[in-house]
DNA sequence: TGTGACCCCTAA
DNA sequence: TGAGTTAGGGGTCACA
C-alpha cells in the first residue's frame, strides 16, 4: 500500500536471531503516527543498521594507503563482542583537519554506548556516536514530521487475529500493536513529502481525587478528532478499578495521537501511575495493561518493562511523560509557555482566553473541600470534572498549540513528540547533523568541546536619556544574530583553529573584533550560514504565500503559513543560544562570542555616525537604535478627537494643528526611511520598525514606554511593571493610567492620580483581589504524590529557603493537601511587612469568596511599593514618591 | 541607612 | 546528570 502519514514518535525494537541460526541481528524502526486519511498507524521500518564513526590520534599520508599498525587496530575493533563489521576509511572535516573515519556496525543501537567508551580509553575519536537510532532513520532518509511510504500491511484493527500474530511477527513486530494499520516497508520506502495538516486526535481527562485518601474519586475524558472538530465526552465514576479501567478502555477506543488535560505532567499522570501500583495488587501485568495501558504498544509484558516508550506512561526524573506512539502535551505547560499568564489555574488561564463565557471558569466546586464535596454533591462534582476534561481542548485550539508544534517539527525536520517535548539543541541538531553528513562532516559527541571558562560578552546597551522625548524613530537590524553569522560565515567548520593544517590566508578570511578567524565562503561555506539562508528564504516564501492566502480569505492556508513562517523564525533565533551554548556538540567559545564582538561593533558604529550627523540618539539595546528625528519643538505630537472634528468642519486653526502633525509625522518616516537607507550593509540591514510621536524613560535600561504613531497607534511599553507577572493588579493598572498621563505630558494631572492612588491602598480601600501577589517557586520533589513538606527539596534551589514568602506558601498549599509542582506560580497577600528583623508575613491566596470577605492586607506595604514603582516616573515631574507617600510635596530649596 | 547576596523576571 | 545566550532592573533579606 502507499499511505502518507504525520509522525507522531517512533523507537525502536532489537531482534535477536535465534541461538543455532545464522540470520543478521536486526534492528526494526517502529514509527507511530495518523494517516492523511485519518487512520492511526505503525510503521516497521526495515533495513537501517546501528552504527558510529572512528578515527585514529594523529594522522598519515592518505595516499600511502593504511598503515599496519593501523590495520592491526582496526582488525582488533572489528573483533571486539557486538561488532559486526568495520567500514572505510571516509575522509571527514574535523576540527584538527582532514581525518579518516571508519563505520563501526554493531549488532544493536544500545551496544553503542559500551563500545564509544572503551574505543575512547584505545584512542579513538568518536564520531556520530550518541544518536538515537530512531534520529538516525530521520537523518539518513532525510525525512521530517510529514512522510510517505509503501509498504505491505501485516495488521488490521477490525481482523480477527490472536495477539501475536504471525504476519506482525515476521514483519519484525512484537505484536498486535494498538493502531487501525500495521504496515511493513523498507526504509528506502519511506520519504519526506510535503507538509499537510495531519488529523490528529487529542485525548484529554481529568481525574477528582480524595485528598484524605488519595484515591480516585472520579473521571471525566474529552476526546477531539481535530479534521473534524468532533468531540466525546465520557463520565467514570463508581469503584476505582473500574474508573481508571474506563480511561484505559477510551484511550484504546479513540486511539489518539494526543494527551492532554491541565497539569497533568505533575498531577494526573503521577497519580494514575501510584494508583495503578496499589490497584493491581495481586493482578500482575494483565492488571497493570488494564489498569494504565495507554500506549501503542502490544499488550505485552516486555513492553511494561521499557525504560520508555512503554505500554504504560512514563517519565525519567523530571523530564516529560512518554508512552510508545502517543506523546504527552500538558495543557498547563503550553498555556504558560503561550500566554505568560499571571497567575496558572486552570480558571484564570480559562478567564484570560474566554472572558466572556462565564460556564468555563466559574468555581462551582470547592477543590480543597474535595472529599465532603463529592459525598455531598456528586452530580455538581461530575459535572466540574467534566468541563475541566473539556477545557484543555478549548485552551490548545485556543493558542494554536498543536499546529504551532506541527509546524516547528515540520521545520526541523523532527517528530511531533519532538517538537512538543524536546529541547532546543535537538531541533537543531536535526538540521545540522544532516548537513554535516552531506558535507561529511564528523559529527563530534556533545559535550566534546571544551569548556567555556567564565560567560561571552553580550550586546550592548546604551545608556537612556531620562525624560520624554518627542518624535522618535525605532530603527533595528534584521535578524542580526543570524545576518552576522550569514555574513561573516561563522561556523564550527569555519573557524580558523591554530592546529589545523591548512591555514588561510589573510585575506581568506573574516576576522572578528576579537580576532577570531572564520574562513570565507568561498574557501569552505558554514553550515550554520547555509542553513540560515534556508531558512531565511523559507520564511520569505511563507510570508509571501501568507499575504497571498490574506487576500484571497483562505483562513486555512493563512493558518498553516503563520505557523509555518513563525516556527521558521523562532528555529532561525534559536542558533544563536546553542551555538553559544557550552555543551552544544558543533560549538566552540569563540563563535559566541564573535557574534556578540560583531554585533557590538555594528551597533555601536552606527550610533556614532548617527551623532556625528547630528542627530541624538537616546537609547539603543542589542539591535536596535531610538534616534531623535529633526522636527521642529513646536509641531503637536497628538491631535485630539475635539481638534480633529472641529478641522473637519472647516475651523482653520484646528486645520493647521493636523497639519502640522501630519507633516512631523511624515517627516519622521521620511527620516527613519532614509537612516535605515543609508546605514544598511548587504548582511546588516537596518530597518525603520517603529515611529513614537513621544518616547519616555526614567533613566533605567531595558525600561521605556512610547506612543507608536507609525506603522500602528499603540502604546509601548517595555520592562515596566505593567509587564512583569510578579507584580500586584492594582500596581499593573496605576502605571498604565500613569503612562497615559505621561505620553500626553499631563504631569499635574498624573501627580494628582499617582498620589490618590498611593492614598486609597495606604487606607486599605482597594479590594483585596486587587493586591494579589504571584511568583514562581522552585524545590525538587523527591516523593510524589507531594503529601508533606518533606516530600519537597527547598535546599537546592534556594540557600534560605524559609526567608523566601513564595517557599512559604508553598509549604501551606502542600500541607493542605493543594499540591505542588517545582515552578509553579503560588499567589499570596501581604498582610503585616513591619515586622523588624525577620521576613514579612504572608498568606496564601487562594480566590475563594470566604477570603475576598475576611482577609486584609498590609496597606501601608502595598502603598510603598506603589509609591516606589510610580515614584520613579513622577520623579521627571517633581514629585518624589516619599512626597507620594505624604501626600504633598515636601518644600526644597528650589520652591525659594 | 546602606550594602551585597540572592532571586525573579524581562529585553534582546 | 540537563542543557539556547547575556544584560539589566528591582524586590527582599541579612547584616553591618
Amino acid at each position: 500500500m502507499n499511505g502518507r502519514m504525520g509522525i507522531v514518535s517512533g523507537r525502536y525494537r532489537s531482534v535477536s536471531p535465534g541461538p543455532t541460526t545464522d540470520e543478521q541481528p536486526l534492528t526494526v524502526v517502529e514509527l507511530f503516527g495518523r494517516m492523511d486519511d485519518g487512520r492511526s498507524v505503525c510503521l516497521l521500518v526495515h533495513g537501517l543498521r546501528p552504527t558510529f564513526e572512528i578515527a585514529p590520534i594523529g594522522t598519515w599520508d592518505v595516499e600511502q594507503g593504511t598503515p599496519s599498525f593501523l590495520e592491526d587496530r582496526l582488525n582488533h575493533v572489528k573483533a571486539l563482542d557486538h561488532v559486526l563489521d568495520v567500514r572505510g576509511p571516509v575522509t571527514k572535516w574535523t576540527q584538527l583537519g582532514e581525518r579518516p573515519v571508519w563505520t563501526v556496525e554493531v549488532e544493536q543501537p544500545f551496544h553503542v554506548p559500551a563500545l564509544r567508551k572503551a574505543l575512547k580509553t584505545q584512542s579513538w575519536h568518536i564520531y556520530s556516536g550518541d544518536i538515537p537510532f530512531v534520529n538516525r532513520l530521520f537523518l539518513d532518509a532525510d525525512l521530517g514530521i510529514h512522510v510517505a511510504f509503501e509498504g505491505e500491511v501485516v495488521d488490521r484493527r477490525k481482523e480477527d487475529a490472536p495477539p501475536l500474530r504471525t504476519e506482525v511477527l515476521q514483519a519484525g513486530g512484537a505484536g498486535r500493536y494498538e493502531v487501525d494499520i500495521t504496515v511493513r516497508c523498507e526504509h528506502t520506502h519511506v520519504q519526506a513529502t510535503e507538509a499537510f495538516l495531519v488529523p490528529y486526535t487529542v485525548f484529554s481527562f481529568d481525574l477528582e481525587t480524595s485528598i484524605e485518601k488519595e484515591t480516585v474519586l472520579c473521571a471525566a475524558a474529552c476526546v477531539e478528532e481535530l479534521g473534524s472538530g468532533r468531540r466525546t465526552t465520557y463520565e467514570f465514576r463508581g469503584d476505582e478499578q473500574d474508573i481508571l479501567k474506563g480511561l484505559t478502555s477510551t484511550v484504546l477506543k479513540h486511539d489518539p495521537d494526543i494527551i492532554t488535560g491541565y497539569n497533568i505532567d505533575n498531577f494526573d499522570l503521577p497519580r494514575l501511575a501510584d494508583r495503578t501500583q496499589v490497584l493491581k495488587r495481586g493482578g500482575g501485568n494483565e492488571a497493570t495493561m488494564a489498569l494504565f495501558g495507554w500506549g501503542r504498544a502490544p499488550r505485552l509484558e516486555t513492553e511494561l518493562k521499557r525504560q520508555r516508550d512503554a505500554l504504560t506512561p512514563k517519565r525519567q526524573s523530571n523530564r516529560a511523560w512518554n508512552l510508545s506512539g502517543r506523546v504527552v502535551m500538558d495543557a498547563w505547560w503550553q498555556a504558560r509557555q503561550a500566554l505568560k499568564p499571571r497567575r496558572e489555574t486552570l480558571s484564570f488561564v480559562a478567564t484570560l482566553l474566554f472572558p466572556d463565557d462565564e460556564d468555563k471558569h466559574k468555581m462551582d466546586v470547592d477543590a480543597s473541600n474535595m472529599d465532603e464535596e463529592w459525598a455531598t454533591r456528586p452530580d455538581e462534582v461530575m459535572a466540574y470534572c467534566v468541563r475541566d476534561a473539556e477545557l484543555p481542548l478549548d485552551i490548545l485550539q485556543a493558542i494554536q498549540a498543536v499546529r504551532r508544534k506541527e509546524a516547528v517539527a515540520s521545520v526541523a525536520k523532527v517528530p511531533l513528540e519532538t517538537a512538543a517535548n524536546g529541547s532546543t539543541s535537538q531541533l537543531i541538531d536535526s538540521l545540522v547533523i544532516r548537513l554535516a553528513d552531506e558535507q561529511n562532516v564528523a559529527v563530534p559527541l556533545t559535550g566534546s568541546a571544551e569548556k567555556k571558562e567564565g560567560q561571552i560578552t553580550g550586546g550592548y546597551v546604551h545608556d537612556v536619556e531620562a525624560g520624554l522625548h518627542p518624535w522618535i524613530a525605532i530603527l533595528d537590524f534584521k535578524s542580526m544574530y543570524p545576518s552576522i553569522m550569514i555574513g561573516h560565515n561563522i561556523c564550527y567548520t569555519t573557524r580558523v583553529d591554530p592546529a589545523q593544517p591548512d591555514q588561510p590566508s589573510r585575506e581568506d578570511v573574516h576576522a572578528s573584533p576579537d580576532d577570531v578567524l572564520f574562513r570565507k565562503a568561498a574557501l569552505r561555506k558554514g553550515m550554520v550560514p547555509t542553513l540560515l539562508e534556508d531558512l531565511m528564504a523559507q520564511r520569505d516564501e511563507h510570508k509571501s504565500a501568507l499575504k497571498h492566502a490574506k487576500a484571497n480569505g483562505d483562513d486555512v492556508a493563512q493558518g498553516f503559513h503563520d505557523a509555518m513562517q513563525y516556527a521558521v523564525k523562532i528555529l532561525m533565533n534559536s542558533f544563536y543560544g546553542v551555538f553559544a551554548s557550552g555543551f552544544y556538540r558543533f560549538t566552540h567559545r569563540d563563535l559566541g562570542s564573535s557574534i556578540t564582538a560583531w554585533a557590538r561593533q555594528n551597533i555601536k558604529g552606527i550610533i556614532t555616525a548617527v551623532e556625528a550627523e547630528g542627530h541624538g540618539v537616546v537609547y539603543s539595546d542589542t539591535d536596535s537604535i531610538f534616534v531623535r528625528c529633526p522636527i521642529p519643538e513646536d509641531a503637536p505630537r497628538q491631535v485630539s478627537d475635539e481638534v480633529r472634528q472641529a478641522a473637519a468642519q472647516g475651523d482653520a486653526t484646528a486645520q493647521a494643528t493636523v497639519d502640522a502633525y501630519e507633516q512631523a509625522l511624515l517627516s519622521m518616516v521620511d527620516f527613519g526611511k532614509g537612516l535605515a537607507q543609508r546605514y544598511s550593509r548587504e548582511s546588516a540591514v537596518l530597518e525603520f520598525e517603529r515611529g513614537l510621536s513621544v518616547f519616555f524613560s526614567h533613566g533605567a535600561k531595558k525600561r521605556y514606554i512610547g506612543q507608536v504613531v507609525w506603522p500602528t497607534h499603540e502604546m509601548l511599553v517595555r520592562g515596566y511593571e505593567t509587564q512583569r507577572t510578579d507584580s500586584f493588579p492594582y500596581l499593573t493598572a496605576t502605571m498604565k493610567e500613569i503612562f497615559r498621563y505621561a505620553l500626553a505630558d499631563e504631569g499635574d494631572a498624573l501627580v494628582d492620580y499617582a498620589r490618590q492612588r498611593v492614598q486609597a491602598l495606604r487606607t486599605n480601600e482597594v479590594p483585596i483581589q486587587d493586591v494579589v501577589l504571584a511568583k514562581t517557586c522552585k524545590g525538587r520533589v523527591v516523593r510524589t504524590p507531594v503529601k508533606s513538606v518533606d516530600d519537597v527539596d527547598f535546599t537546592k534551589d534556594y540557600s534560605r529557603p524559609d526567608s523566601m514568602a513564595q517557599v512559604r506558601i508553598a509549604k501551606q498549599r502542600i500541607e493542605q493537601g493543594l499540591g505542588f509542582t517545582s515552578g509553579m506560580k503560588v499567589s499570596y497577600i501581604v498582610t503585616n511587612a513591619k515586622r523588624t528583623g525577620q521576613p514579612m508575613q504572608v498568606a496564601m491566596w487562594l480566590d475563594t469568596e470566604e477570603q475576598t470577605n475576611t482577609m486584609d492586607y498590609d496597606g501601608q506595604f502595598y502603598a510603598e511599593r506603589l509609591a516606589a514603582a510610580v515614584g520613579r516616573i513622577t520623579e521627571a515631574f517633581d514629585w518624589t514618591a516619599s512626597d507620594l507617600m505624604k501626600g504633598s510635596k515636601q518644600a526644597s530649596l528650589f520652591d525659594y
